[in-house]
DNA sequence: AATCCGGGGGG
DNA sequence: CCCCCAGGATT
């Protein structure tokens, strides 16, 4: 038994009862289509309830104001969505007599549809022979065929459409696909799927190479975080500054730095002595001897914004021995810093 | 090739 | 918190 014959037998015994799966109508399968993009069957269910019921026809639906479509579209997300089906809604009446199509090649030239939407509404409303390869389905071939492209490259698309295009029943194509996407979104699962269950226990190749959790291969986008830090210089009358060492699970993992708070966004002096996380390093100020400017500062993952307030204590607070360290201005050189910080104290104390 | 567009659920 | 979901349009 094929691959695909396997797949469709497994679909036949696990599908879900899906509204849209009743009708060979265009109309409603592109409703159903656009509704599911980037959403969840569950999340999409009561929309495309509402939707096929307030508008029946594509006809119907391109008579719609879109203060219309936006009210019921309310909720769901990509709110363009909504907007571009009005738009080819018209479109279908003006240029196609009011007759959704079916065709592939007319599919695609359609405001929202892509190379997904279009071969599964020609693919399930007329078995044109057109392989859909959507989240699930890059899922199910990048394990069972343990292809390691990144889903989300130029080069991934092409040759994940290519294995797909492949595989497909050219006989059964609206089938095949719906098993192929019923398949990733229950069996094959990104998350602890149960692979003991699975009728392609024996041939996947992340299950064989132990590899379910690696695959598929994603190309993530490399989002620079900001964060603000407000570095505290405590000096006592000995002359002294208070350090601490930092944890594991962040930058400058083991490093000494300063006592801090760090905030998501800019913060201004009051707000920051104030700040309980400040007020547990002092008792008493005897005064603010400087105030740094911002200090920018880029990683290759964060771009940190900095600011050093210089006060003069008392006395040597009663810090845990385990949380900072009192250490003579002229043996910080003795720990290790990061160079932020390290720069800024050197600059306003001299030393080596 | 990158970025934007959302709300919701699960780990 | 991060990832992912029956993706597509725009730059």
């Amino acid at each position: 038994m094929n691959f695909s014959n396997e797949l469709i037998t497994w679909y036949r015994n696990n599908k879900r009862d899906l509204p849209w799966r009743n009708t060979n109508d265009a109309y409603l399968i592109w409703l159903s289509e656009i509704i599911l993009q980037q959403t969840r069957v569950e999340q999409g269910m009561p929309y495309f309830l509402k939707f096929s019921e307030a508008f029946p026809t594509v006809k119907r639906f391109s008579e719609a104001s879109e203060d219309e479509i936006l009210r019921l579209w309310q909720g769901l997300g990509y709110y363009s969505r909504g907007r571009n089906m009005l738009k080819t809604a018209k479109r279908i009446v003006s240029d196609f007599n009011g007759v959704f199509p079916s065709a592939y090649a007319d599919l695609i030239t359609l405001t929202g549809i892509g190379e997904y939407t279009a071969a599964a509404i020609s693919s399930f409303s007329n078995n044109e022979a057109k392989a859909v390869v959507d989240g699930n389905v890059y899922r199910l071939l990048a394990r069972y065929f343990g292809i390691d492209t990144p889903i989300n490259s130029t080069e991934g698309k092409k040759s994940f459409q290519a294995v797909a295009d492949d595989l497909l029943d050219l006989n059964n194509a609206g089938e095949h696909n719906q098993a192929m996407i019923e398949f990733g979104a229950l069996q094959c699962k990104p998350k602890n799927p149960n692979c003991q269950i699975c009728p392609f226990i024996q041939s996947c190749y992340a299950y064989k190479h132990q590899k379910i959790n690696d695959l598929p291969v994603k190309l993530k986008k490399l989002k620079i975080k900001e964060r603000y830090f407000y570095f505290l210089i405590l000096i006592n009358e000995q002359n002294e500054i208070l350090i601490k060492r930092r944890n594991n699970n962040d930058i400058w993992a083991g490093l000494y730095d300063l006592p801090s708070v760090e905030f998501t966004e800019t913060t201004e002096l009051p707000e920051l002595l104030n700040h309980a996380d400040y007020k547990k390093w002092f008792k008493k100020i005897l005064a603010i001897k400087s105030v740094s400017e911002k200090i920018k500062h880029i990683l290759t993952h964060q771009k940190i914004y900095a600011q050093f307030l210089e006060i003069s204590v008392a006395e040597k607070y009663n810090i845990n021995t385990n949380d900072g360290i009192w250490v003579k201005v002229d043996e910080i050189y003795n720990y290790g810093m990061p160079k932020l910080i390290f720069a800024f104290l050197q600059k306003i104390h001299k030393f080596n």
